[in-house]
RNA sequence: GCCGAAGUGGCGGAAUGGCAGACGCGCUAGGUUCAGAACCUAGUGGUGGCAACAUCGUGGGGGUUCGACUCCCCCCUUCGGCACCA
């Protein structure tokens, strides 16, 4: 939000239009800023005398067009253009520059200038000595033109600007607007920024973009009729070629719609990124012949209940992805105006990667540790130079991914799936690691083998499906394990796809079982069942398997989730926390739901605690049943 | 600069405001073994102590609370995305 505000040129009848957001600081503008491609600053230079020189610089700062990213970080430069606009507010004759950093694409190209109050133009002025006028001052300080070393881009109070002195610069904003209207120098302005998409590729793979050149008519739309432009297939694709849509000439030559004449095809499709931000409507309606999507269909399945993708997924494909959502809404074409209820952005896989300045990127094996000066540090051991480590997302430039296919042949699909799953929660970036991979596959023979050893003798038979009364201790307990187990799996995979505590649940599970193998052998059936079931979406290989020779006939994907008991989960007895003044110094299990005041005569009478209070005051007892026993003393 | 995420052992990471470090890796000791691998058992945050135990400890500083990794305020660092956007 700000103002559009016009500088009359000098000795021409021309205005030069600038955004801004800080009309505050309207009095402090010492030059004015075009960018190289600005339309006025061709006609500026014509007629002067120096005009050969000046040109000659613009045309050098038009044709370093660098990337968005490497603009940024380039010097600020420009020229003076020998020109002079005036200040519709004060009357002020200030100068008229060509910079680089000025851009065309955003406002108007031109920008008011106020060195005192906005760093890139202080860093201008600094460099070609040009003034600096500062029209707002902080409170309770004072600047001073000649000493400051960066923009005061803050609040304050208005100075050195006319009628306006005193008032606080957020007021003086509203205010010299409002002068600029009732005057017709200008008016306020709401600018929006908008992202260039960059729609068309150089490349074979997306979809045709329906445009024909023709040296008569110019740019003509493919006719409706005569849509989809196929690509064709008979394309060669040769290395450093570009586009072989360009070489294909039977593709290129097309007569003119509008015309009849020869005609060229434009051979640049278009981001894959179009395709699929609309083809998720095309799934639901696939057989449609007549048209691109069903209406009831689309409205009855979406929007879609989650959409997975890794961030540059939410930064780049979300965002058209939307957008073509967002426009279809507002034609009426679809009933919903966002194309999915939730995002997950799931982390990304990295790894170290290892470099030197000899060798630039190298593998893992091509690097070696040798001990320096007592240091640990990292050799090539192709060149023998330093190497330096980072761990940074698996690309094939960093010679940091690790091939599938060798991980498959040594450990099986489901240890990297177990792995993959179990080392780190799905929303944070995971670091591979061997020894990582190496423990998910000793879990799985562990769980293997105890099958191996153990199992026949509870491949037959039923699970216990008792109420508890009549199991001893150990088998009450694996039987409440097995149903905590179920429970926090499942809400943990629900929830937030926390598949690394849900797995970690299963480890102790299996742990308790290997403890507790002479219980109740219903029991212990069960256990064992419901870890095959836990697991199989994990590891499916080894859980289906395993499922089969439990004597099951049906896939295990097609067996029930199991169910939680909630009469397996019941305790008789808890653990209670005793602390003084919030720390921990003694345990003690109780029965469950001891009331609070018997808990609190129990703390108090501990041995532990006694000698721990020795010598202070007790003036407090905190007690949360089931939970802990909190002594405040002094 | 703006936006987002994250800071916890040697490492990956756990903890509805209530036992910090589950689970896994690594490491140490013991068992098994001709030996190694694998496997099993136990231990494993720092400091002090033979020990019981004490004490400090979740990026830093404040605050709320009987009690804070967790809630509030301020700050620092790292990573990712965007960026001379007037």
């Amino acid at each position: 939000m700000g103002a559009e505000i016009e500088f009359p040129v000098e000795g021409m009848d021309e205005k030069i239009r600038v955004f801004t957001t800080r009309p505050d600081t309207l009095f402090g503008v010492t030059f004015v800023s075009l960018a190289a491609e600005h339309p006025l600053v061709e006609r500026l230079v014509r007629a002067d005398p120096k005009g050969y020189d000046i040109v000659q610089f613009i045309q050098n700062m038009k044709k370093s067009r660098l990337s968005e990213k490497d603009r940024a970080l380039i010097e600020k430069e420009g020229v003076f253009l020998n020109h002079y606009v005036t200040n519709p507010l004060n009357g002020e004759r200030v100068q008229i520059w060509v910079a680089n950093y000025a851009l065309m694409e955003y406002g108007t190209g031109a920008v008011m200038a106020v060195p005192a109050h906005d760093q890139r133009d202080f860093e201008f002025a600094k460099k070609y000595d040009l003034p600096i006028k500062v029209v707002i001052q902080p409170k309770g300080e004072t600047l001073d033109p000649s000493i400051m070393s960066e923009a005061y881009e803050y609040d304050g109070i208005q100075v050195s600007s006319g009628l306006f002195d005193g008032m606080e610069n957020q007021c003086a904003k509203k205010a010299i607007t409002e002068h600029l209207e009732k005057n017709a120098w200008g008016s306020g302005k709401i600018q929006y920024r908008l992202r260039d998409w960059l729609l068309s590729r150089q490349r074979y793979w997306g979809a045709a973009i329906p445009i024909i050149y023709c040296e008569k008519c110019g740019e003509v739309p493919v006719p409706e009729e005569d849509l989809p432009v196929r690509l064709p297939e008979n394309v060669t694709f040769v290395k450093e070629g570009g586009n072989p849509l360009a070489r294909t000439d039977e593709f290129i030559h097309a007569k003119c719609p509008r015309c009849h004449q020869d005609a060229r095809r434009e051979t640049d499709t278009m981001d894959t990124f179009v395709d699929s931000s609309w083809y998720f409507l095309r799934f639901l309606s696939n057989r449609e012949d007549k048209k691109v999507f069903d209406q009831k269909t689309v409205n009855a399945w979406l929007p879609i209940d989650l959409y997975i993708g890794g961030i540059e997924h939410a930064t780049m494909h979300l965002i058209y992805f939307r957008f073509f959502t967002k426009v279809l809404h507002d034609l009426g074409l679809i009933g919903f105006d966002e194309p999915a209820k939730r995002l997950f952005c799931q982390g990304m896989v990295c790894k170290t990667a290892y470099y030197s300045e000899e060798d630039k990127w190298l593998t893992q094996d091509e690097v070696t540790k040798k001990v320096k000066d007592g240091k640990t540090v990292l050799i090539s051991k192709k060149s023998g130079s330093c190497v330096s480590s980072e761990i940074a997302k698996m690309s094939k430039t960093k010679l940091n991914t690790v091939n599938p296919d060798e991980i498959f042949d040594r450990f099986g699909a489901d240890t990297v799936r177990l792995y993959m799953l179990s080392d780190a929660p799905p929303d944070r970036d995971q670091i591979w690691s061997e020894e990582g991979v190496m423990g998910a596959h000793r879990f799985i023979q562990r769980f293997w083998r105890l099958f191996e050893e153990q199992g026949a003798r509870f491949q037959r038979g039923e699970s216990y499906d008792g109420d508890g009364s009549d199991l001893d201790k150990s088998s009450r307990h694996l039987w409440r394990k097995t149903h905590e187990t179920i429970q926090k799996f499942t809400s943990d995979v629900e929830g937030n796809f926390q598949f690394n505590t849900a797995i970690s649940k299963v480890m102790e599970l299996l742990k308790e079982l290997r403890n507790h193998l002479e219980a109740n052998a219903g029991v212990v059936r069960e256990t064992f069942q419901t870890m095959i079931l836990l697991l199989a979406p994990i590891i499916p290989h080894v859980s289906e398997e395993l499922w089969q020779k439990f004597g099951n006939k049906e896939s295990v994907f097609k067996a029930h989730w199991p169910e939680v008991r909630e009469c397996a989960l019941e305790k008789d007895e808890v653990e209670i926390v005793f602390q003084i003044n919030g720390k921990l110094k003694n345990k003690k299990t109780v029965p469950m739901d001891l009331d609070v005041k018997a808990l609190e005569q129990l703390v108090l009478g501990d041995e532990k605690m006694k000698s721990a209070l020795e010598g202070k005051q007790v003036l407090k007892v905190i007690c949360v049943k089931n939970k802990l026993a909190n002594v405040v003393a002094k």
